[in-house]
DNA sequence: CCCCATGTTCGACA
DNA sequence: GTGTCGAACATGGG
């Protein structure tokens, strides 16, 4: 499920244990989501330590407990986590449960494209902290949009979006409604997005952030049904702005949903350039 | 049974 | 080396 918004909706989820020492884990030692760490070694790391810190950055989300120990989770497709009290009964797919006396911090994903790393480092993570501006923070500039996608020229604009290396926490749905917002065509060379509809995409995309962290991080409300965000999801679907139909198809490896009346391809791109697709 | 799913990574290929 | 594409990962829902 989750993007920049969820992520930071999950981040918070975790947040009233701060302060509060884990005195017991659990954990399915054998679980894919810990390909990358030796779990074995969770336990003895985390209890008796007190929860410190928790970031969200993008998809990811950085917790530390006692001075130098952290825990680095990314939630794949399905990853959640989730808080319980202590007498919580782990659940088949509960990799891995913090407890504390007043509370139960679950991290669970069924599909387990999500992973858990448990890392040592005296401050934050020096990875942690190269990582690229979110598109509503000050180092996102146009400057630096524009320089990625003559990069990536191209490649369809929706495909580009995807990329983490250079928007962290943009994910398919939040892609798909900045485009709609910007009324770039997802299938649009990323080359061919320059001047006006640069601008436009550069501003969708932090209001769409800003947007999506306002409406879904604190409660994991309903988007209004002015945005893209809820005719989505099923074929059939009606644009919220013109009342045409919306068409689904797959760009970029995803599935893609844009509303063909308000956003064309530039002129000269019109054939040629779009898979075809039958209805 | 089939297809689909808010993500990332790896191997094949141009 | 660079860039792109599809498959694979694992599970559940329609």
């Amino acid at each position: 499920m989750p993007e920049l918004a969820e992520v930071e909706y999950y981040r918070r989820q975790w947040l009233p244990a701060l302060g509060d020492a884990v005195t017991r884990v659990h954990l399915h030692p054998r679980a894919r989501v810990f390909r990358s760490t030796d779990p074995r070694q969770i336990p003895a790391a985390v209890e008796g330590r007190a929860f410190r810190e928790a970031h969200a950055h993008g998809k990811q989300l950085l917790f530390r407990f006692g001075s130098d120990t952290w825990l680095h989770v990314r939630l794949g497709m399905a990853g959640k986590l989730e808080r319980g009290d202590p007498a919580m009964v782990p659940g088949k797919h509960d990799h891995l449960v913090l407890f504390t006396e007043a509370r139960a911090l679950a991290f669970n994903d069924y599909r387990m494209f999500g992973s858990a790393v448990l890392l040592r480092s005296a401050g934050l993570p020096s990875f942690w902290r190269g990582l690229p501006p979110m598109p509503h923070e000050p180092g996102f500039t146009r400057g630096a949009l524009a320089a990625f996608l003559r990069r990536r020229a191209k490649a369809p604009i929706k495909a580009v979006l995807l990329m983490q290396e250079q928007f962290p926490g943009i994910g398919n749905w939040m892609a798909d409604e900045a485009l709609w917002r910007a009324r770039l065509h997802p299938a649009c060379p990323a080359g061919a997005v320059a001047g006006r509809k640069l601008s436009d995409l550069h501003r969708t995309l932090r209001e769409v952030t800003e947007d999506a962290l306002r409406v879904i991080a604190p409660d994991w409300s309903d988007p209004p049904d002015d945005w893209l965000f809820n005719h989505r999801w099923r074929d059939g679907g009606t644009c919220p702005a013109t009342g045409k139909p919306l068409r689904r198809e797959t760009i970029g490896g995803r599935t893609t949903c844009y509303s063909p009346a308000r956003q064309k391809l530039p002129p000269g791109l019109c054939h040629g350039g779009i898979p075809g697709r039958e209805a």
